[in-house]
This record gives structure tokens, sequence and C-alpha cells, in this order.
DNA sequence: TACGATCCGGACCCCTCGGTCCGTTTCCTC
DNA sequence: GAGGAAACGGACCGAGGGGTCCGGATCGTA
């Protein structure tokens, strides 16, 4: 290593974890659609930085989602060490639908289509993590075989799209959701 | 009325014909947010034409929904004189989605938010007749109690929003996830 | 056929958004 | 503190969309 090294300088260090965060904050009101002008203005910061930081918006905000997906594969994980499965599953459902009665960041991280080879491989991660606990309810016989972890993205991230589009933000009405998602895979 | 009947020019008929046709095609297709200028070029037009027939590209494309909800109306008002509620409304969900398999304009209409008071009491007529269907099928036992239409409209037209941006085709997994949705409201 | 009313079409305006560029500011080092 | 490297930020660009406008083409009528 030779004695030129060139540190980051700090305030470069600074700015970069603005426009991570401003980011977090404007996906979570406004989904995958979020604008990069708004995202700058919210971490103070001209444009230019931003794409200083991320190549390009769909960087900016996969690095968002996939935060949240990893998130969500590490609950799927620890849900699938517990003894019921199916009772695992729901728990795990209507805690996701919780959290985006005010944060849209996990459903937008469904249903946004990214090739991104990060996106690609937190939401492959995501998959695999959910397949084997849906396997565990099945083998119980509490959930309806054939069913996949697709199905139910497909299933959550849809009635999660149709509640923010409502501007719905009673955590009652998104459980109530999750409980009805649930029934749709029930044995 | 005075002698000046100030008749309408048959190019201009025959053009209004076109715009709503092409407009239909075209949110069959892209759904609520097909382009004005795509839809003004599908029928072989200018611009300026479509807004002579139609104040605002919202009024467009809620004539191209109104049209496509009153038909469901109208599908579910018959389910509804059907001796099995339950089993029609089943057959009502797998008949729509096999139609979305190829032609999104109903879930476009499901979940597109517009204040035009046609499409708001198309919209309305549209849940009347479907919360008349479910409580039948309440009566009977079969339907879960508490469902409403809105409900439904939201697992539905969510799933339809997500195989859609799949780009999935297949009638086949749609009449499946038609199913599912059934089995969320199965008492 | 000739004429005026009606309608057509696309050039045009304005706005937003993703992304680039460079004159200026800020930071780090010596 | 001074100098040079690094980073900043916002003006700028092109694309695309909704909506307007008016010179010119078209229709219906006399």
């Amino acid at each position: 290593m030779s004695a030129t090294a060139p540190r980051t300088r700090a305030d470069a260090v600074r700015n970069a974890e603005r426009v991570l965060a401003a980011a977090t904050e404007v996906v979570a009101e406004k989904g995958a659609e979020a604008g990069v002008p708004e995202i700058a203005a919210r971490a103070g910061v001209g444009k230019g930085t931003v794409y200083r930081c991320f190549p390009t918006k769909e960087h900016l905000i996969g690095a968002v989602l996939v935060e949240r997906l990893r998130w969500f594969t590490e609950t799927a994980q620890a849900a699938a060490e517990r003894p019921d499965a199916w009772e695992a599953f729901v728990d795990l459902l209507v805690d996701a639908a919780e959290r985006q009665a005010g944060d849209c960041t996990f459903s937008a991280g469904l249903s946004h289509e990214s090739v991104l080879p990060e996106v690609v491989a937190a939401r492959e991660a995501m998959h695999e993590a959910m397949d084997a606990l849906m396997a565990r309810a099945q083998a119980a016989g509490r959930m309806r075989e054939g069913v996949t972890s697709r199905d139910v993205k497909v299933l959550f991230a849809g009635t999660a799209q149709m509640l923010r589009a409502d501007g719905n933000r009673d955590p009652a009405e998104w459980r109530r959701y999750a409980g009805l998602v649930a029934n749709a895979v029930r044995a």
C-alpha cells in the first residue's frame, strides 16, 4: 500500500449517509417511484451529490430495498425455527403487514422488478427462506399444497399496493388483510 | 327547436368512435396509465382530436373504465340470481380473472382512483351488486362474516396488478389466483 | 359548385424526471 | 496558512407527457 492513501473526505462520507437516510425516508412514503430530486432535497444536497454516491437511481432505490428484503429474510429464517410453522407463518405475515401501514418499503421491494445483482440476490434469498418456512407448514398439513412463496408475494404485495393507494394507514386494517392472505393459503 | 340544427359532422362522429376504440385497446394493454399520444396514434388521429372528444385524459380513460365496470356489475347482478350464491361468487371471480389474463381494463378500473361522477357512480353500483351477492353467500354460511366487496376488490385487483407486472398471461394461472382469493373469504 | 361553418392535426407550451458537467467551495496535508 | 486534490450543487440537457392553438383541410348546404 502506497503512502498516498486516498482517504475519503469527511464531508463525502457524511453526505453519503444523508443521501441513504433520505432515500430510506422517501421510499418509505412513496415507494420505489420516489424521485431523485425529492431525495436530494430531503438530504439537503444537490442532485450531483446523489449521483456521485449512486451511479443510477436504480442503485439508490435498490440499496434501500435490499436492506428491507434482508430484514424480512432474517425474520423468516427465525420464524422457520419455531415449532409450529403455520403459526410462525401467520405471525410473520401479520408482523410484516403491520409495519406496512406506515412504511411501504417492503411491499415496494416485493413488487419492484430490478435486475441489479444485489437486489436479485436479496429477492432470491427471501424466497428461499419463505419457501423453507412454507414447506414446513405444508408438511404439517396446515398449508395448502402447491402454494409457493411467489403466490404469497403476489397476494401480499398486491393487497399492500391497493391499501397504500387508498391511503389506508390503520394497522388493524393491515392486520386484517394479512389474515385474509393467510386464509387464502390455509389447508 | 330552431331550424338551424347544428348537426355533428360525419367525420367528427367517425373520429370519436375511433378514439374510444383505440383507448379501449390501449387501456386493455397498458391499464389506466395509457398515454394520450399513443391512443391518438393508434386511432390514426391527432392529439387535438382526442381532446376535442374528451376534455381530459381522465375523461377518456374514465369512459373506458366505466364501460367495463358496468359489464362487471351486470354480471354480478346476474350471478346474484343463481341459487347457490357462493358458487356464483367463485365463478364470477374466476370468470373475471380469466379475462384479466389478456386485458387488464377491469383491474385498472378497480384500482384507478377517479373523482369523475360517472366513474364514481359505476364503482358504487358495482360495490352494491357485489355486496348483495356476498350477503347471500354469507347468509348461506359459505362466506366469512365481516368481509366486504371492498376486501374482495383489494385482494383481486392487487393480485391482478402483481400478475400483470410479472407479464403473466396464462389464464390458468389467473384462475388459480382467483381460487386463492376465494379461499381468503371462505367461511 | 361554391362558400362558410366545422373540424383536423401537429407544432407548441409547460412541467417533471433521470442524468451530466463544470465553476466554485471545502477539506486534507504539508 | 497555503496549495492542490476532492467533492459540491445547481444549471443544463433530452425525453416524454398533458394540454392548447390556429392555419389549413373537409364537410354540409344552397
